[in-house]
RNA sequence: GGCGGAGUGGCCGAGUGGCUUAGGCAAGGGCCUGCAAAGCCCUGUACGCGGGUUCGAUUCCCGCCUCCGCCUCCA
């Protein structure tokens, strides 16, 4: 626990009826956010290049399948960093792309005996469909591989012309040897790595990569001044991260299996040329199965559309949200249902102030442990902890009937959550005001009305009845000391 | 072989050289309630194993065990 100027939590817990003392307006610009940067292996404060503004590259998908959790991940997490940038006052851009060439693209269309930008476009609207009804923000831009052929062959004519780089039977290699930093990254010792493309022989020394690969039969090519052929997986970030975000930028993520040899590689392929690239390096942890990181060839039992069946976006979101980024998941269905659990005791808090005291606003106003907790490498279970200290002193301030101290908290608990992206009342898969919805409410408030009527007249058979034949339907009913409340249950 | 990560109470999941030993879920007790539900209060003393440093270690150091990732496509 950092101790905070406010005291922390221990102020917090002892004096719950001024629950609003320990909470501050973040004085925007004025943030000390720390990230851990893996180029470093250490924390570092976050200073963007350009005050107010900041940054971001992450690496998308290969839209080569239908997305699973682990995928969803990355993107949540990132959009949790962008979330809390904005709202610590900075203008962020942030570039995701999508890898839409590739050797598993060509390789699955053809089993599938589709065109390989067909499975492609299928793919890439599955993993926009998902980041969407996930809350993930839109990104500034979602460049896609095949769009950026022209940076992409002018990135390898400067490598060329400077020796960093030579073709050889139309396939375009980065010479590892010119780059002394190479493995400075990722902590590889050159010598010990063997880089994957072998196979081509032309290769001066075994540990250089491929940027770009010869044109073969049958497969989409492009022209460039050493022959046709189609991009590999490294340059294409190089390329579109520098087009979008310029020769140095903020923030590069991805998963933490491409700190090696990708971001090396795309490091490399930078800073050969005299760009500074990345300022910061960040890198999310896995979501595994069984204890084994999950992998495409484990089936689509965990893909994004087959969990969504048992759980509610916004509950996907909260139980990947919830532990740090940067530490593993293993997935369970136990551990899903718990954090949908945690999530609808906010969700009940926030509708409980809103049928008591008016629907709560979207606050601004943030508890100094919550901003202390994502202030420290986007600590988000202490900020759910500090999130959900304020869901009890709202509780309990409502139970005792002090109904500006429960609304406070609710906007505050809104603003917080709003952060994570799982604000109950705009979060994805919790509204649902449409005219089918409405016309439910009156049918539900009629036969409440019946059951209040039969309460008073102390007829407790009919009441549990009708509260009976609701909750058949789905339809939970609670008395309060405001009167019943209803939730339709999921 | 090279590089790196992890083992925390019934479960998930943070964190820390001692202090009020997060938070959630589940459990037990209590309050409230026609009942139920929700909510609130209370309870639960965990840090893989063996050494070492220390007044004191889950937290630092050494060794060991187990698990996992990257080095080939991968969020």
């Amino acid at each position: 626990m950092r101790p905070g100027p406010t005291g922390g939590r221990g102020t917090s817990r002892s004096v719950p009826a001024v629950a609003l003392g320990h909470v501050s307006e973040r004085s925007v610009g004025h943030g000390s956010l720390r990230l851990y940067d893996t180029a470093t292996r250490t924390q570092r404060e976050f200073v963007p290049l350009r005050s107010g503004t900041v940054s971001i590259y992450v690496c998308g998908a290969t839209v080569q399948g239908v997305p699973h959790v682990g995928h969803v991940r990355s993107g949540l997490n990132f959009d949790v960093l962008r979330r809390w940038l904005t709202r610590t006052g900075h203008q962020v851009t942030l570039v995701r792309n999508v890898t839409d060439i590739d050797d598993k693209i060509l390789a699955k269309a053809a089993a599938a005996g589709r065109p390989w930008w067909e499975w492609a476009a299928t793919h890439e609207r599955a993993f926009r469909h998902a980041y969407d009804v996930l809350g993930c923000l839109p990104p500034s831009v979602e460049p896609r591989a095949t769009g950026h052929i022209t940076e992409m062959v002018e990135l390898m004519a400067r490598l060329v012309d400077s020796g960093h780089a030579y073709a050889s039977d139309g396939n375009v290699y980065f010479a590892v040897a010119g780059y002394p930093d190479y493995g400075a990254l990722s902590g590889q010792r050159p010598d010990e790595v063997e880089q994957g493309e072998t196979t081509a022989t032309g290769k001066r020394d075994p540990r250089d990569f491929t940027m770009w690969k010869a044109a073969k039969p049958g497969e989409p090519s492009w022209p460039t001044p050493w022959g046709r052929g189609r991009p590999g997986w490294h340059l294409e970030c190089s390329a579109m991260a520098t087009r979008y975000l310029g020769p140095e930028f903020d923030i590069h993520g991805g998963g933490l299996d491409l700190v090696f040899p990708h971001h090396e590689n795309e490091r490399a392929q930078s800073a050969a040329v005299g760009d500074r690239f990345a300022r910061y390096w960040l890198h999310n942890g896995w979501v595994t199965t069984g204890g084994e990181k999950m992998s495409k060839s484990l089936g689509n039992t965990l893909s994004v559309p087959a969990v969504l069946t048992r759980v509610r976006p916004v509950e996907l979101r909260y139980y990947l949200v919830g532990p740090h980024y940067r530490s593993a998941i293993e997935y369970s269905e136990g551990a899903l249902t718990e954090a949908a659990a945690a999530f609808r005791r906010v969700e009940s808090f926030v509708h409980r102030v809103g049928e008591r005291c008016g629907t709560p606003e979207l606050g601004r106003v943030l508890c100094a442990d919550f901003v202390a907790a994502m202030d420290d490498d986007l600590g988000t279970p202490a900020a759910l902890a500090a999130l959900h200290e304020t869901v009890r002193e709202g509780n309990a301030a409502l139970d005792a009937g002090e109904r500006d101290v429960a609304r406070h908290a609710a906007e505050s608990v809104r603003a917080m959550a709003d952060v994570l992206g799982i604000d109950p009342l705009t979060a994805a898969g919790t509204s649902g005001a449409d005219a089918a919805s409405r016309a439910l409410h009156g049918l539900v408030e009629a036969l409440l009305a019946e059951r209040a009527a039969a309460r008073t007249n102390r007829d407790f058979v009919t009441a549990d009845a009708i509260r009976a034949r609701l909750l058949a339907v789905g339809i939970a009913v609670e008395d309060t000391p405001d009167g019943p409340m209803w939730t339709v249950k999921t």
